[in-house]
DNA sequence: TTATACTTTATGTCTATACCTTTGACATAA
DNA sequence: TTATGTCAAAGGTATAGACATAAAGTATAA
């Protein structure tokens, strides 16, 4: 057998991280990188295209490739279900509705969300509980202007998000992390303290062009996000 | 010119938003959508590879390709370097060197970096701003078992940051994200309230094994992290 | 001097073919 | 019934060769 992408791409990474290839250093071309380690130029450009799209090197048409200067260094974060984030973690899931209002959207959502004046929504409030411990409060609103059906779903069992992810098929996103101090309506659910610091995701999600709902997750206190690479 | 594998990732892509292929339905092999999209297979493969590396769809060897019932949803996070991170604002970069000293790590540390009881760190505080307000707060240990020439090095112009992502490259790296609360030091450094809710990074890196580095990164009030996909 | 056109070169991608590897399914033996 | 063995299907990857495309560099024209 010869020479995989792998071992080539392996091999490439251990003379960056050893120094033999310094950052902003001009690499081989292909070809003869190809005949150096004995294989064809897909294998080489498999293992390059892979480097390049980890951030650890830099290719330009005509120009060559070279090592970053400075590697990007990025991380995959996978977006979980609340419900499978919990069981992951060997701990039992329950789910609670808490609130649903249809209505108006109203003034500071119709901006965020890009609605008309007339534009209804959905609003929901969840808990998802770890053990019976509150886990997660889930305010969500869903735009009835594109996602009509959401008005006659039944939330009580399964959460809007597990409902929506299997039922619009797939959508651009957009989420953001920061920290907010808890109000006393959100220390209530999650059992902590008004003031208390808790990490907030929001998610915002469209379908061709069209705003289909917008999401504050709000975690207990000490959750992290975590991410590995 | 024939069919690209951008284009038949696009039409499969299309047929699964457009409800043609529904979540958990399988897929034709590599070779008939070959023959159906007039390509070669690797054509297909290039296309149907990556569809599984955005989490679409699932494929097994011999079982064939499905549609994922719930497509993992997964961002790219970069990583910036605070300095970037201010420049791309459009915002003047400052930094300060507010305190170093190497000694004995402390336990808690210890226990966190893996080190043993006799080994030495350089503890750095930092702060990082942004047209002159505060921006990050910066608290970093630095193992010198592994790298003993940053107890020389002079930080009071480049930021450890910068200076370790130039010199030290490294295999590991483990992020996480949370929300603490302010206390008297950090309200001081960013400029806000006692309790008020921050944004913090913990990022700990590994070359071969070793712990390297762990700091944490305290952001100003209102920090938020945000991807698209 | 400056703008434009051309040449060259490295990467990007496709084709067609071949062999490898994994694994579901079925058959067979204990 | 259960463990084990075998086969075949599907994806995984390698190869050689070809052409496409972007862009740095050079030559040429205004």
């Amino acid at each position: 057998m010869s020479i995989t992408y792998r071992e080539v791409k392996a091999d490439i990474l251990r003379q960056i991280t050893c120094g033999k290839l310094p950052p902003g250093s001009a690499m081989p071309n292909e070809v003869d990188l190809a005949v150096s380690y004995g294989c064809a130029r897909a294998t080489v450009n498999r293992a390059m295209r892979e480097l390049a799209d980890d951030g650890i090197i830099e290719r330009r048409r005509k120009a060559g490739t070279r090592v970053r200067l400075n590697p990007i260094r990025q991380v995959r974060l996978k977006i979980p279900i609340v419900r499978e984030e919990i069981e992951e973690l060997g701990a039992r899931y329950r789910y609670a509705l808490v609130h649903v209002q249809a209505d108006l959207a109203p003034n500071w959502l119709r901006g965020r969300m890009a609605l008309e004046r007339d534009d209804r929504v959905l609003h929901l409030t969840c808990m998802h509980y770890a053990d019976g411990a509150p886990y997660q409060h889930e305010d969500r609103w869903i735009n009835l202007g594109a996602l009509p059906e959401a008005e006659q779903h039944d939330f009580s069992d399964i959460g809007p998000n597990e409902w929506l992810v299997s039922t619009v098929p797939f959508t651009d996103a957009q989420n953001s992390f920061h920290a907010v101090q808890a109000d006393a309506t959100i220390a209530n659910y999650l059992d902590c303290t008004e003031g208390n610091a808790l990490f907030q995701a929001e998610r915002m999600t469209w379908l061709e062009g069209q705003t289909i709902t917008f999401v504050q997750l709000t975690y207990r206190r000490g959750h992290r996000v975590t991410m590995q690479y």
